[in-house]
DNA sequence: AATGAATGAGGTTTCATTCAT
DNA sequence: TATGAATGAAACCTCATTCAT
């Protein structure tokens, strides 16, 4: 009922008789709420979707009530963002170990290949992160703060091997690629199997990242 | 949104104790309100999206009320369907005209190909239509229905030229990739430019429908 | 969720295939439900005051649910707006209905300082109104629309006798005390019974409507 | 908001096992924080009002966090008896001290006169103890402790010189005419500008108090 | 005494859908 | 067939208050 809105979240709080245990008990409690957020929010997201979810029901199951939520995240859009950036920050660091531990330029190569293919076992997520952006495209609002960050997670994940043959149209395309093709195998799995999926896949791959060079590979489900 | 329907609509009542001339003129308008709901459903859905349109919105663009669409369709989905049969026919029907037309084999892929590849210019129906995947999704109870639609649409362009090179998780592909490579654009059209997008469009066309017996064509946007 | 709002309330609809009869039943329909919303208004303000009161009870009152409050009113402000103009007029009208029975000048101003002092009777729409100021205060875009309501309430009530001895400041004046003193009277009523209020409020009203000119003149509560 | 206190806060309980001086440091610290709380309640509710504002922005502008609010008080209202009390000392010691420092009878008359007029000089004051009052009508849990404070205030403010010629409700009237009139100059100071508002509260202040015995004065803002 | 995380009641608003006409 | 009033299920968000530290 008031006219114009003060507050905001998490405000840097004055800090004024608390030993430094106690703020940091203080810390790592509300570090812990946070990370238990997020990790319901994968769950329910995951469940429900990003918009049928009630924000309710992502607290519950982290173990907490609305309110939590609310002292921790302003909306369901930044618990998107939290989670979108731990969870893309986790696949860039498992990448990358992939990638380093591969002897050889093209045994990084087929990691990568690989790496790329399997995504696709993870429906819920892709399903999810393409159900952001459509609701991003309907709420222009958002989609700075989007755009932002998918560019810092590309960023963090800029590899040699991809960058020279690879333009960033192209990147985008095998992103919307992967997206787009689990949604189809989710939604009638039976038109396109996963195996079917994969091959489509690894094939697009090599067209995109290779260009048309003819050093074609064999993914792992292709026979060869 | 609700998963139970309740009652039915429009059992197609035989009319008695009217002439035939009235009867007629009512099953015009009853037909011309409908074309005008689903019309006005192409744009609203185009404008706000499929889940956050509201009915009463569309009935409004058709120059009518809530109770109107009552009357022509169950629910928000039934008139998607309606639209979307319409909609796929049309456009099943421009293509047979193209391919019709031309004059050999050769024209007659190349036309598909430009046809499909122009597909991305309509950002808002492959958005809508992803929208609805994914909403079918997270509603089990429509996925049945949508499969049937979609079996229809599919059915009614078989084409030849096609079918031999290209069984059925290729074709998935092909409309995955549509959809998501219109999405990216949509939303960060820098990124990935309406030219670029048609050209690794045409490569995908070309990969998947020609499979690798090395036939590149060259598309509208590629130079030679 | 949509970023850019569009609907009103009671947007002028299409009018198709009614018969006048029916449309009529509808208005009639209509107004009933708002009268009765404006009634409910009227007495859970005065129960438990404008801000403090629920939409809901208003709603369950005149025996409807929120959501008929809504096709009705905007907001709470909305049915405040509707139920001052009403019983602001129903005010004016009584009055002038008093005056005009009188038979002469004097007759005529003696039922005007009646009528004002009287006023204080009505403990909880006095008190009702000076919230509602206090609220426009604090609610910055209320102001025009309560300042324009004020405006137009006054103006029906032009008096020839009042206006050539009383500025605006002056009626201004008239105008708080009443509601003060209704509010100290309501919350004490000990402190300042009834009797001396309106013994009270017939002395200020004689001292800002006549001036400093003498004519004291004796209140229906005053004996000689 | 609650009518029901649930607990007792701040019994003076005796510190055992410290020195004196130490103990008395901790007084001193206490009664610091205390009345910077209240200060900032005077700040807070002035700017936002008493219900709209929000405890948590009270405490912060004293530099610290709701803990400390509660620490000190048991409610919202408990600051606002506070601040009341410590706000009405300070006039009331205020106009005692004119009243002393005037020579004569009618000197000391004038100087309360001009003082009671020169207060709708503060518009936040007024309209914070209108709403107070008007929130007490409508949570009789408060208004015994309300009635009580008000006496406390009145009786030390006992004036010889108005005593004799007003009496209780006419003081009540006063106090009511002087915070409607600031409510009014508050939402539309165009219709009631200041000096209006002061020459009007000095007439009614004349009436009130020397009631018809026709001594009338000048007000500060009177030439006559 | 003071912090600040968490609770949970309480109010708001929106809209698909029903239903009397 | 079409109107539009009314319902009522969701969600949302805020903040006084409690409580472990």
């Amino acid at each position: 009922m008031r006219d114009t809105p003060r507050r905001g979240v998490r405000a840097a709080a004055p800090v004024r008789g608390r030993s430094p245990s106690t703020a940091n008990k203080q810390q790592q409690r509300t570090e812990s709420t946070r990370r238990a957020l997020i990790a319901a929010g994968r769950r329910i997201f995951a469940r429900d979707g990003f918009e049928a979810c009630r924000i309710e029901d992502i607290a519950a199951a982290a173990g907490y009530t609305r309110g939590a939520f609310y002292a921790h995240f302003r909306t369901k859009e930044d618990l998107f963002f939290a989670l979108f950036e731990q969870e893309s920050a986790r696949r860039v660091e498992q990448l990358r170990h992939l990638i380093e531990g591969a002897p050889d330029a093209a045994a990084k190569f087929s990691a990568l290949r690989a790496f790329y293919v399997d995504l696709i076992g993870d429906r819920q997520w892709a399903m999810l992160v393409l159900e952001f952006k459509l609701f991003a495209v309907r709420h222009p609002a958002l989609r700075p703060k989007l755009a932002a960050t998918l560019r810092k997670v590309r960023a963090s994940l800029r590899l040699e091997s991809v960058d020279q043959k690879c333009d960033a149209p192209k990147k985008a395309a095998l992103e919307a690629v992967l997206s787009a093709l689990t949604l189809e195998h989710a939604y009638d799995p039976l038109r396109i199997p996963r195996d079917e999926a994969m091959e489509i896949l690894g094939g697009l791959f090599d067209v995109l990242v290779r260009g048309a060079d003819g050093q074609r590979e064999t993914g792992p489900d292709e026979r060869g």
